[in-house]
DNA sequence: GTCTATATTCTGATAGAC
DNA sequence: GTCTATCAGAATATAGAC
């Protein structure tokens, strides 16, 4: 892997997340990875292979943070609600960068993010061995990001749901 | 209220749900009008002052949603995790498209949906009278969101929250 | 209130030098 | 692998006619 291909997908993803793909352009990643656009072209031939490079390394984070909740001490639910609600690591990055892109009616991001969701559901539903629970717990998840994602601070959401979930188990 | 305004609100809004904020250009929303870009920009002075008539919109919808929520006879927590699932409404276009636009940064967006959100808890509260579990069903519903935007299809949500905030109170 | 025409800047992409 | 130069088309916005 090039280290010149991860700063320019560091780059897309950081202003993804912080101004919307509207401010992702070719001429703006180029500039934040201190390269000119001919280099990133080079990498890139495209702005698709750019989100397509995008997907597969959220794929990856993904595919390895499922299999981490399954050995995860704490259980996977409450690694699953406390991962949800951290913010700045390399697959939140990638996970809100996604989802910036998915609005883009891009179906090829969605379908990633559909894929990692049922991962995810399947290590909660081997721990709590509850669908339905398992389900409300993955949606709880979710809240969290949806909150990360518009901005809307909401720090006491993690104790709230841990002890909530203490109560149904 | 003129009328034009409102066809371009509401093409703007589809715009913003259908192919993101990307494709909500003044162009694409005047031919979605059926008005000249002249006939838009007369009605709204610039791209800032149509995302204001939005936010104002999405505003006045969210309010009186808080309102019917405190008298809805089914109960605040099941009409708003219904609303939640909901797809299509006028309410449910408004919220999207604010999200679409929150992320373009502008603070702007994020502040309406934080008020908009307090005033839902505000409502989950005053009938479950339980702050940690109010907090929770409003997460839940947060997450059907996060799944309706990303284009994640999740038909069973609605049954089975419905069915684990039976247990829990 | 709505239109057409135009100015200006931005965006994605190509070509070719180094 | 990276750069500069350049192009065609799109985006926001203005001016002025009707």
């Amino acid at each position: 892997m090039s280290a010149t291909r991860d700063r320019l997908l560091d780059a897309f993803e950081t202003l993804l997340i912080a101004h919307g793909p509207r401010a992702a352009t070719l001429d703006a990643v180029a500039a934040a990875a201190e390269v000119s656009k001919g280099g990133l072209l080079y990498h890139f031939p495209s702005k698709a292979a750019l989100a397509q490079g995008q997907r597969e390394r959220l794929a990856a984070l993904g595919e390895a943070d499922a299999a981490a909740m399954r050995t995860a001490p704490e259980g996977a639910a409450e690694y699953y609600l406390r991962e949800s609600m951290q913010s700045g690591g390399p697959l939140d990055r990638a996970l809100v960068a996604a989802v910036r892109l998915a609005e883009e009616s891009d179906g090829d991001a969605t379908a990633v993010l559909e894929e990692l969701r049922g991962h995810w559901y399947d290590a909660l539903l081997a721990e709590l061995g509850d669908p339905a629970l398992a389900h409300v717990v993955q949606l709880v998840g979710d809240g969290m990001y949806y909150n990360a994602v518009t901005g809307v601070k909401d720090p006491a959401a993690l104790d709230d749901a841990l002890a909530v979930l203490a109560r149904l188990r």
